[in-house]
DNA sequence: CTGTTAGCGCTTTCAG
DNA sequence: CTGAAAGCGCTAACAG
């Protein structure tokens, strides 16, 4: 590693002091336009780029932002997540921050993650979250942060949210429109507040339609077990013609149960999932689902991070990323 | 966010001097035992964490390192690079590292990335680059980097790779041992070495047998074209009974293709896919593929970066990933 | 408008 | 074995 050229080499080729060399290349006032274009010029010509480590120990701010995902599962392997991700680097990048990704199992959701207690970042984004205590840790240290998807209740935070409602209702209402009566709901855990929602959107366009709901067409559970879920709904009496999955993935899942069960899909069972991640639409048949800006997201949490990084007393302000159905070839339609 | 506690505070705690704390918490010689587990004992008290900044300045060390995607396309959707990811995070954890993300387009990958001008960061890990230009550049600042999965040939580079040759030669071989002798290859890129090195075990695998190589039946171009390769294979006037796909992602454009075109998978016609990607074991019907330990090269690459960052005069030494065949349901075995 | 100086939090001589 | 002091690279306050 060479040794990097630092603002006292640049003071002293200029012929001016360290402080004047800061005033320019930070556009500080009280210097004149010549020393100023002087300074520049050395500095671009010698490439110097000032060391972080000096300027965080000064300013108090590392101009570096933290992603936490806290999950017991493979959050990087789900797709959603990855996309969430690509929205939250590119908003960073884009403001010239840098990124510290750290992952932390469940076990160890309680301590204050390592970025933040040795001060690499002035704020974190976190995915996922369940701790409670964790978060009251967080809010202690004051430290800023913010939530996205978070698998407990947390209304006091900030955070930004899916309009989980608003999607499986138009999911649950294209699929009666469509002519089916009898609809199957696959999905999570009912602890976790979006997929409450999600259940929440589904009866409320049954409600709409004056169709009763009845529990034993809503299988929840395990996150990956559409399989066996969509397995029980098959099994049922009176099966349903349709299922709405709260998750892609389960959507997925109910695939390869369906077609173990010998029915195929459009024309046995209709499905429609949520979250469009691209395996959706390369899914034989491809899956109708309710499409999740997750880019969006990510961009969004990181930029209200960054007012609540730099305001004093932080309006907590929750955004809401809004949905829209997309049409594709998993379900069956009635002629009309 | 409140004011963290310093080591200046602790000493005044402990009534020692700085210096004396820092001695104590770094484990340095020249001090009693009694006063550094009292002076550990207090810092253990009121939670303190060194700066980070603080001991980067000091210390010419950061404890960061960099992980740098260069790929015209989004890396982090693509599953395979996920869990390369994870691999390497994991291991920057272990070892109380910092992860410091970056995903940068191709036609930026010719400037030094920022957090390494800057020095954040100790050393990166490189996914994917083309541009050896951009190479030259941090080789000439003396930055310490390792490469993983290169999309061109960089001999003098330490790198980690991926026993590909041998991957597809099992694959190929595989199918011809179950009675396939016009078996089909489709991929990528020939400018990428991987990519070319898995053709070549194909080639390998057909001499072993004493199949005549045809260059009809490998379809090359973009990763993504799967879907028109296979196309052209199918409509040949001889079809092969088997594709081997030189990706995962691949092989499942080519099942929608194959499924387009009204035939079965494996009834019809054997696919094998390579990389083992999640997706693999989940599509209809799970694909057989070659296993590449992705979380190893991951974590193999961190270990090698730290000690090329530790080391004065740095052994390039090139770590090969093993690859395993995994049977599944895509092939279509002769009864023997 | 420019330079001197102090200090952010830490480690490391070097005296005592 | 312990403490005082200097300095890593940077910025800000203050004098000139």
């Amino acid at each position: 590693m060479k040794s990097p050229v630092t603002i006292k080499d640049i003071a002293k080729l200029a012929n001016v002091a360290q402080s004047t060399v800061s005033k320019a290349l930070n556009n500080r006032p009280g210097i004149s336009a010549r020393t100023r274009q002087h300074i520049i010029s050395i500095a671009k010509a010698h490439n110097f780029v000032p060391d972080a480590a000096g300027k965080a120990l000064k300013n108090r701010f590392t101009n570096n932002i933290g992603v936490v995902f806290c999950r017991e599962d493979y959050p990087l392997r789900n797709p959603f997540f990855s996309r969430i991700l690509e929205g939250i680097e590119s908003e960073i990048a884009f403001n010239h921050y840098n990124l510290v990704l750290q992952l932390i199992p469940n076990h160890e959701e309680t301590t204050i993650p390592k970025m933040i207690r040795e001060r690499q970042v002035d704020g974190i984004v976190l995915i996922g979250v369940r701790n409670k205590a964790f978060i009251e840790q967080l809010q202690q240290a004051g430290t800023p942060f913010i939530l996205i998807d978070p698998r407990d209740y947390f209304p006091d935070c900030p955070q930004v949210v899916i309009d989980n409602e608003n999607g499986t209702f138009l999911a649950t209402d294209y699929l009666i429109r469509n002519g089916h009566r009898k609809v199957g709901f696959i999905g999570g855990d009912l602890a976790v507040p979006s997929f409450a929602e999600r259940l929440n959107g589904y009866k409320k366009a049954l409600a709409f339609h004056n169709i009763p709901y009845s529990r034993r067409l809503v299988k929840t559970g395990g996150f990956e077990e559409g399989y066996t879920q969509t397995q029980q709904l098959l099994k049922l009496s009176k099966r349903p013609s349709a299922i709405v999955a709260a998750y892609d993935i389960s959507a997925l899942h109910a695939y390869r149960a369906i077609n173990d069960a010998g029915m195929r899909i459009p024309e046995d069972i209709s499905v429609v999932g949520f979250d469009d991640i691209d395996l959706a639409k390369m899914a034989i048949p491809a899956l109708t689902t309710v499409r999740v800006y997750k880019e969006q997201m990510g961009s969004v949490a990181v930029r209200q991070l960054r007012t609540l990084i730099h305001t004093e007393t932080p309006v907590s302000f929750t955004p809401i990323i809004p949905v829209k159905l997309v049409e594709r070839d998993s379900v069956k339609k009635s002629e009309d």
